[in-house]
DNA sequence: ATTACTACGGATCGAGTAG
DNA sequence: TCTACTCGATCCGTAGTAA
């Protein structure tokens, strides 16, 4: 019944929400039979006056009983519960792009020049910019071996990317770098870069993160790692 | 199980369809296993699993089972489906006036003027053009017992309404009119005629419908009434 | 590693009913 | 009438496990 965390039992209490907002219980106090609502909600009389007795419970709804019906108002934390819902259904919908994609590959040593791009100043300073860390100077390798990852990767390029620009050195030029934000193996924060160098074809993904990776994450060449790459919106 | 009479159970099943479409299942095809589904709407794998498998029976989604995921794509059905939540969430949020209002009331035999006013032509010609029904020849006097149902009609008059145009008659004038489209005790359409007279103050609804009410649902004086007041979005 | 089956137990529901 | 309690019945998520 935990409202910060939201799973199927709270989702159930939601719907209820959701149908007294239908009825406008958002903006004014309606009034409200169990009955009545057990109709809309596709469940029973009694089912009806528990989901209000538990949605008071959390705070969701303002309650008041009289003899011929229940007064209701969605109190304003229960708007933001179904705020969040809105709101992530028009990023799904207005949304030219996915929120994010998850890859998944295996880890193997690169040829440790990722660390010598990353420590550039020129990229240095943009990564902590434009992503907000200071990149560890060193990447992670992660081997595509599916289909679906290669092709999931491949769909990447259409997508808005944090745009790291190019600049040049005493000895030489370093072109311009596309990265996207991404979380490894759902807790380190970090980045994909893309295109960096083509050495590996398009099969393989370099992570760049603010940490050492390999020991924070425990990892070693040949572990599976899976990585969401966040679309920017 | 029923798409079409959204309850309890299809709402279980929408809310991981929704989780799926924030990973992006609506527009592309996702690799997802059961596992990793499972956290997302705070189950066991195997209930992930069995939200799947019901999901493609009803044909809101596309499934290919792999040796490591599973390949999902949200069908246009599912969409269709999630769509219908978002357009009705805009409604809740976007909107200025609440979809409905649902007023009670126990029905009175007026002074059958109602009837006087509803036959003019002037008015019977907009009633069939803006609200799409030649009214009978009569009305239904509901007067309204609680606070709560009276003050809620008092709020009524800063939504927006179906106007009828004021006419001349050889020997009078005959003034504005303001309606609002309604459903009677869940069944009858009809409409709730707004201060067409003040002869009963504030706390009578009148209510004008294509048939003879009183016949069609089994009405007598005295019986309690429920009106649904319709607002245009 | 997956998916998804069977068995079980607790959560939830609806009928009856009290207040 | 209304809400909401108790109490069986049912449902459904989970554990264990097969494929």
């Amino acid at each position: 019944m935990d409202p910060l965390k939201p799973d199927l039992r709270s989702w159930k209490l939601l719907f209820t929400l959701y149908k007294l907002a239908e009825l406008g219980a958002t903006s004014r106090t309606v009034k409200v039979s169990t009955e009545y609502l057990s109709e809309k909600i596709g469940a029973s009389q009694q089912t009806a006056s528990r989901h209000l007795i538990n949605l008071e419970k959390i705070g969701w709804i303002k309650r008041t009983i009289t003899p011929d019906g229940c007064l209701l108002k969605i109190t304003s934390q229960g708007v933001a519960e179904l705020k969040k819902l809105y709101s992530e259904l028009r990023l799904i919908f207005e949304s030219e792009y996915p929120p994010s994609i998850t890859l998944e590959g295996v880890l193997f040593s690169g040829l440790g020049e990722g660390a010598y791009y990353v420590t550039k100043e020129g990229y240095r300073k943009q990564f902590m910019e434009k992503l907000g860390f200071d990149p560890y100077p060193g990447t992670l390798n992660i081997k595509l071996t599916t289909d679906y990852d290669v092709h999931a990767l491949s769909e990447l390029e259409a997508y808005p990317a944090v745009e790291l620009e190019g600049f040049n050195d005493e000895s030489r030029t370093f072109g311009p770098v596309k990265c996207y934000p991404a979380v490894i193996n759902n807790k380190a924060k970090g980045a994909v870069i893309y295109a960096m160098r083509s050495h590996y074809g398009a099969s393989v993904l370099e992570i760049v993160s603010p940490t050492f990776l390999r020991s924070n994450l425990k990892l070693k060449d040949g572990n599976k790692v899976k990585v969401e790459i966040l679309i920017l919106p």
